[in-house]
RNA sequence: GGGCGGUUAGCUCAACUGGUUAGAGCACUUGAUUUACAUUCAAGGGGUUAGAGGUUCGAGUCCUCUACCGCCCA
């Protein structure tokens, strides 16, 4: 027998297990092709609340697509994340005081290697916990030799093709990890800074131009002022010489477009070597670039010698002091700058002039953009298309470079005297230029941007470069989903790569999920130690050990004050376990189209419930159809009613999968499960059990046996584990011993079922429950109080019904007696409902309350005539009959009649109490 | 500066191409409970849909403007 409540922490373990070991996972290789890759996670990570929620949503069309008889494949594997991965790594080298120089390149990315074999797998068992039916078998890592060869061979192809070039450019260097970044990898946010108004002297004459500048030491590094040629304050001034401040040097005067008369001074300072604007004013007037700065941020030796050596930051504070000195500073203004940050080390990011491999992606933008034009490719929502092909319209070349030790080594080969030989091995590249043993070559330093490997993913996972089964099955891929924060980082590259390489789309759609925010709508992050940890949300977390989590390893310590009071007051008693399909419920719950989803750990507790209630369905079922007879022949009407209003939830439930509309999905089972099934149809089918037909009594097993079983089929693909456990218990009744739900066929519309008539008869069943309990609840008769009913103006169809009904009535409405009064009885004093124009009436002699009842009645008659009013108004606008749809105006009218007899009726009986 | 989104009940969110009285869950109030479930049941209160104008017989929904919040790109 079943616990009397549900308790998730019981049941989960084993089933994944069980699933696993069976190879449920893996495709059936059966039917139409469905597959997803999954968006690799970092290697290094944890799961986050993204992850869960994103694993949710694709695990949902996996195991819906998998029960409808799909070959579904769900491809895992994780990302080996060059920078984030170097950074733990020498975190831990750091610990033991040691530097990944000391140890040197093979060293480290052995350590690396031996990292990622033992806590590589931290994040592939999370996914496990949550219930993620990927195929485990096919799990990839980027890192894979199949992968890297791929990797190679995109390169190569594209080097070939003279895509891929190298060249000296300006770059965003991170100063502290010492390795370019690409423009993604900045992010600019505005900070406090200042505006230096320095002036620049004139060479020959007195007089001066006033520079303004946000970073002053870059002054050393000057190769011209601009100023707008058709700025007149400035027009005599273009071509003379001015002395740059603090060197030696004299420096043009130049015109050109490019500066804002409006902003600053008008005179601009052109730093070519520093400042990605004035590189391209520099091209256009062939100004000299002069570098100043060194990989670290010091002051390189083409500066003047007092500053060589100084970090950036001291460099300022020294050239801010002398310009001082010379009396050449006009002014300090306060300001708030845009300060770019890499978005891994936080520090600021110099534009530096470097040899990178870039990616010239225009003419594979090109092919992309038509892709999604034409609609091979669609976006769901359909509003990302413009984020799209604003990114792809203005893309720029893509530095797929970085000076790390810990990725995709650049397939390129150096002899002693600079000669460039790019091959996908050492021994390909001596065969193909036919160099000798004795030719020295030197690989390339540089590994590739961890997304040139990510965006060949949905098919090097596949085998390509070979052509295999998988591709041939499998791809394009039917979905990706993903959040829109990796649009250009990551969709948008897999669909150039996927359409240069493969000549195909990668996926035919998109779905764009919003981002996991916190209560407060705050985005979730260490350092601000609001971060959740799906797996505590499943297994619970007591404060102290939450708190601990928050606030270990912080980077500004001063936080964790304010991060333990803020756990302190949100999680007082710590969080307790709510198990993974109640984690999962919410995630879908919350999957509208917003692009922000506050996540409030309140649902977590309502669908955790949900649990519950399935749970206890699941038991009444089992004790009221465990070894008894179940016949289909004999159904009643509320077997007929829930059967009908099942197959508008399977419907419904297809339709929103579709859709992707996964909130609308979770409502529409959690309404039908629980308030039409549990709430309705179980306690209806009481009234036939405990009874004494027993050919009903068969009618009423055999529905509650089959609609639990579509119902926990239809929720299985959001909450996998609960479903299938109960479904378990029922497996004896319905022949399935030694099978799972997850290979059951998802429910199909079966229009048989469908049954206008039962639908209508038991929603009179209802109003008619629903009216009395209403009184019962108004005027404060006992619930448990059984009345008598008078009834007047029934139709022959009421009559009809309530014979047919009497007992149920009798039942939920806790009714004594029913007595029919003619139409001109007088009734006594009353509490009364209308039903159309039945009138139910309650008499009041020895309940109570008649002042409750005038109450009541008053407050219905306010409400009657107020939309009465408002129906009038609009029936009384000449045009509204003439303009409007014919059966609006019906609907309206026929509307009008009932609540002019409700009305009347309401007034006649406020009359008689008063 | 360019682009995109949002603002609906105390909170978190719905409302398909404009069509009855704007819906859920949580929270709140009142009451109940030997009967699958207190992880429960019944009943109830709560909204000038950010503001202003417009189109329309009819606007939360379409258009314009304003305010506030947010994101992306330069």
């Amino acid at each position: 027998m079943m616990e009397k409540s549900y308790d998730p922490k019981q049941i989960e373990n084993n089933i994944y297990q069980q699933w696993e070991s069976k190879n449920y996972f893996k495709p059936s290789n059966r039917g139409t092709a469905y597959s997803i890759v999954l968006p690799p996670p970092n290697v290094t990570g944890y799961l986050h609340m993204g992850h869960g929620f994103q694993h949710t949503l694709m695990d949902a069309l996996i195991r819906y697509h998998r029960m409808k008889g799909y070959n579904t494949l769900w491809q895992p594997g994780t990302d080996h994340a060059g920078i984030a991965t170097q950074m733990v790594v020498e975190r831990q080298l750091a610990a033991e005081k040691k530097t990944r120089h000391d140890i040197g390149r093979d060293a480290f990315v052995e350590r690396v290697w031996k990292w990622k074999e033992n806590s590589g797998d931290t994040i592939v068992n999370q996914m496990r916990r949550i219930g993620d039916s990927a195929d485990w078998s096919r799990e990839r890592f980027t890192m894979d030799e199949g992968l890297s060869n791929a990797v190679n061979k995109a390169f190569v192809d594209l080097y070939k093709e003279g895509l891929i070039y190298r060249g000296k450019r300006l770059v965003n260097w991170d100063p502290v990890l010492h390795t370019a970044i690409s423009n993604l990898e900045v992010t600019n946010d505005e900070e406090d800074g200042f505006f230096w108004i320095i002036r620049y002297p004139f060479a020959n004459q007195s007089g001066h131009v006033l520079i303004a500048t946000t970073r002053p030491e870059t002054i050393l590094g000057d190769t011209a002022i601009a100023v707008n040629p058709k700025d007149e304050r400035y027009q005599a001034f273009i071509g003379k010489e001015v002395q740059l401040p603090l060197t030696d040097r004299t420096i043009p005067i130049i015109a050109d477009d490019y500066v804002d008369p409006e902003f600053g001074t008008g005179c601009v300072k052109i730093t070519p070597a520093h400042d990605f604007n004035d590189y391209e004013v520099g091209q256009r007037h062939d100004l000299p670039l002069i570098n100043i700065l060194t990989k670290e941020a010091r002051i390189s030796e083409n500066a003047p010698k007092k500053y060589q050596g100084l970090d950036r930051f001291d460099a300022r504070k020294q050239i801010v002091h002398d310009l001082k000195a010379l009396n050449l500073l006009e002014k300090i203004e306060p300001r708030r700058i845009k300060v770019p940050r890499g978005d891994r080390s936080h520090s600021i990011i110099e534009p530096w002039l470097t040899d990178q491999w870039f990616l010239n992606v225009r003419p594979l933008a090109k092919t992309a953009i038509k892709a999604v034009e034409s609609g091979k490719i669609k976006f769901t929502p359909d509003t990302w298309t413009t984020t799209y092909y604003q990114w792809m319209h203005n893309i720029e070349d893509w530095c797929i470079s970085r000076q790390l030790w810990w990725g995709h080594r650049i397939p390129a080969w150096y002899d002693d005297a600079g000669n460039i030989y790019v091959g996908e091995t050492e021994s390909a590249v001596r065969k193909q230029n036919k160099l000798s043993r004795d030719v020295k070559l030197m690989q390339d330093t540089d590994v590739l941007d961890t997304w040139f490997s990510s965006a060949s993913w949905p098919f090097s996972t596949m085998g390509w470069p070979d052509t295999t089964n998988e591709l041939k099955t499998f791809y394009p891929t039917s979905v990706l989903v993903t959040g829109f924060d990796i649009i250009f980082f990551w969709v948008a590259r897999m669909i150039m790569f996927g359409l240069h390489f493969m000549k195909d789309i990668p996926f035919h759609e998109i779905y764009i999920t919003g981002l996991i925010r916190d209560h407060e709508g705050k985005k979730m992050s260490k350092s601000k130690g609001n971060v959740l940890d799906p797996i505590d949300l499943i297994d619970g977390i007591d404060l102290k050990t939450l708190t601990d989590k928050r606030t270990f390893g912080l980077m500004q310590p001063e936080m964790k004050q304010k991060i333990e009071k803020n756990t302190k007051k949100e999680f007082p008693n710590g969080i307790s376990g709510y198990g993974a399909d109640a984690l999962r419920m919410t995630f879908c719950a919350l999957a509208s189209t917003s692009r922000d989803i506050c996540f409030d750990v309140g649902r977590l507790e309502g669908y955790r419930n949900f649990c519950n209630k399935l749970w206890n369905a699941t038991r009444y079922v089992l004790i009221n159809t465990n070894n008894k007879t179940l016949d289909k022949k004999n159904l009643s009407a509320i077997d007929h009613w829930i059967l009908s209003r099942l197959q508008t939830t399977i419907a419904t439930s297809h339709e929103h999968f579709k859709n992707y509309r996964f909130d609308l999905l979770a409502q529409t089972l959690h309404e039908f499960a629980w308030h039409e099934f549990c709430d309705w149809y179980l306690e209806l089918s009481k009234t036939i059990l405990f009874g004494n037909d027993e050919d009903k009594k068969n009618g009423a097993r055999y529905t509650l046996i089959h609609v639990l079983d579509q119902l926990l089929r239809l929720a299985h693909p959001i909450m996998p584990f609960v479903t299938e456990h109960l479904w378990q218990q029922i497996t004896p009744l319905l022949n399935k011993q030694n099978e799972t739900i997850m290979l059951q066929s998802y429910p199909k519309v079966d229009e048989q079922w469908i049954d206008i008539n039962a639908e209508k008869e038991i929603e009179w069943v209802k109003s008619f429950i629903i009216s009395i309990r209403n009184i019962r609840g108004e005027i404060n008769i006992p619930p448990g109080k059984k009345i008598g009913l008078l009834i007047q103006h029934a139709s022959p169809q009421d009559k009809q019904f309530l014979k047919k009904h009497e007992n149920c009535l009798f039942m939920l409405a806790k009714l004594d007696t029913v007595q029919l009064l003619n139409e001109r009885e007088k009734v006594p004093e009353s509490a009364s409902a209308l039903m159309h124009k039945m009138q139910l009436h309650i008499p009041l002699a020895g309940l109570i309350d008649k002042q409750a009842e005038i109450a009541r009645l008053t407050k219905e008659i306010q409400k009657t005539k107020k939309e009465l009013a408002g129906l009038q108004q609009r029936l009384d606008n000449p045009s509204f009959a003439d303009k409007a749809p014919q059966e609006v105006v019906e609907k309206a009218q026929a509307q009008l009649t009932t609540l002019k007899n409700t009305l009347e009726t309401l007034q006649k009986r406020l009359t008689i109490l008063n």
